[in-house]
RNA sequence: GGGAGAUUUCCCGAGUGGCCAAAGGGAGCAGACUGUAAAUCUGUUGUCGUCCGACUUCCGUGGUUCGAAUCCACGAUCUCCCA
């Protein structure tokens, strides 16, 4: 069988290790026991920590045994890495709220039976730590010449960083050294702003236990243009089909540029390197096939085969012409009088548009169109019989939404 | 502790008493072209109203003025210099 490692440098996760010979000989030779990191800054995990969840469940099928921690402590003071402005401060009943939702989640893609994986909440450690104790233990080891040199403070030194964030970098190294002598565990992974985080942990733990450890970290999902991925108009990308239904998970990566398919098949699908490499190849409008598998495959993973499987249909229904009565996002509308409902209120009802003059905007652009007809009056109804009926209401020409009554 | 400066709409950033809902750029949204892609061109981007209209904005609170994002006072936050 191949080194796991061998397969996430393959599938193109890896983007820098403290060690790449050691952690490819140490994944090799044993289950490894190793962490990420979950700041639980949201309540539902986004696209962005999937690309992290993957290469935990690469590393889990491998046999090795994943910790999933939860920032309960790091995230009452609030990662500045890479970051221009302070983070809010969040209150404890807040993360801790976060955090429950994040384990759900996280469930679903890591088994946690039998010791298989672990979770654990640096709260549990972090909260109730003695200053002085801590400097002394600690603080001890760390160079603050170092610390302010390194690359994910750069921002922040033009525009200032106080001591509150500036320890971040310690507890998380903190966390390291921790599991380190209670789970034995040797590696740390994460997204690459974490690397300066994650060499600090590393060398924590080397100089107060004189034990190896080492740190590995993962590409960035981005646009071309170097954007962030899994961002739109609306905020993040959410595995949380309450916050971002499954069609329109679907649609996210359905409508991916065509440069990142084959990086995103690679990352984000477990379909096999030689279908990712073929799916790549393909040129012109046949890419569409590469994105449709990969929509299909990432929301199968996310939401489920059945969710997928509707998702695409809806999707394959509306582009393809048909206007039936698919699994698309709906609303079910209570307020509208013997006239029916105006155009521009059922627009913002549907969220379709933030605001009425949004929505104005929209039909006099020529966007709007509800059943078969363009709309173009701003003052367009939608009659009692046809919501009775149920109507689709298209804007532009991705964004679908049924109405009901 | 002392001194200098900053704070503008999603972001950057103009604006120093009426012509400011506020230049320009970025990002977003939409239209054309396409392949549910990219690039390009065009429109649009505070809210509410059917349009020329009304209303609420320029860190906060008061004040001066016929009139303030622009002036004054106090406060908050940040940056820089000196201790």
């Amino acid at each position: 069988m191949k080194n796991v490692y061998d397969i996430l440098v393959e599938r193109g996760f890896i983007e820098q290790a403290t060690d790449e010979e050691e952690i490819r000989k140490l994944l090799e030779s044993k289950s490894v026991t190793f962490y990420i990191g979950f700041d639980a800054t949201a309540d539902s995990l986004t696209a962005g920590h999937f690309l992290t969840i993957m290469a935990m469940m690469h590393m889990q099928r491998a046999g090795h045994r994943p910790i999933a921690l939860l920032g309960g402590g790091t995230t009452m003071v609030g990662d500045p890495s890479g970051k221009s402005d302070m983070r809010k401060i969040m209150t404890k009943e807040q993360i801790d709220h976060n955090a429950e939702c994040f384990l759900k989640q996280l469930s679903k893609f890591i088994d946690f039976d039998n010791d298989k994986a672990i979770v654990v909440n640096n709260a549990d450690w972090l909260l109730n730590l003695n200053y002085v104790d801590f400097l002394r233990e600690v603080g001890a080891h760390f160079s603050v010449n170092r610390m302010l040199a390194a690359e994910c403070y750069k921002q922040r030194m033009e525009r200032g960083l106080t001591f509150f964030e500036f320890n971040y970098m310690i507890m998380q190294s903190y966390d390291f050294y921790k599991l380190h002598e209670m789970y034995g565990c040797e590696l740390e992974m994460g997204g690459n702003d974490q690397w300066s985080n994650i060499i600090g942990g590393v060398e924590l733990v080397r100089r107060k236990l004189g034990k190896p450890a080492y740190g590995l970290t993962f590409k960035l999902l981005t646009t071309s243009d170097g954007i962030k991925m899994g961002k739109t108009m609306k905020g993040a990308v959410w595995l949380d089909p309450e916050k971002t239904s499954p069609y329109e998970f679907y649609q996210y990566w359905r409508n991916i540029e065509d440069v990142k398919v084959e990086e995103c098949l690679g990352l984000l699908t477990f379909l096999p390197m030689e279908e990712v490499r073929r799916l790549g190849k393909l040129e012109g409008a046949d890419i569409n096939i590469a994105k449709e598998t990969l929509a299909y495959e990432i929301t199968k993973i996310v939401h489920g085969r059945e969710e997928a499987d509707k998702a695409q249909a809806a999707a394959r229904s509306f582009f393809g012409g048909a206007r039936d009565n698919a699994d698309i996002p709906t609303t079910t509308i209570t307020e509208y009088t013997d006239d029916g409902i105006s155009v521009v209120d059922a627009l913002v009802i549907t969220k379709l548009a933030p605001s009425k003059s949004e929505a104005r905007r929209l039909i006099d652009s020529g966007s709007v169109t509800v059943g078969e007809e363009k709309i173009t009056d701003r003052a367009a109804m939608i009659s009692k019989e046809t919501l009775a009926a149920g109507v689709i209401v298209k804007k532009g020409k991705k964004t679908f939404h049924k109405i009901v009554i």
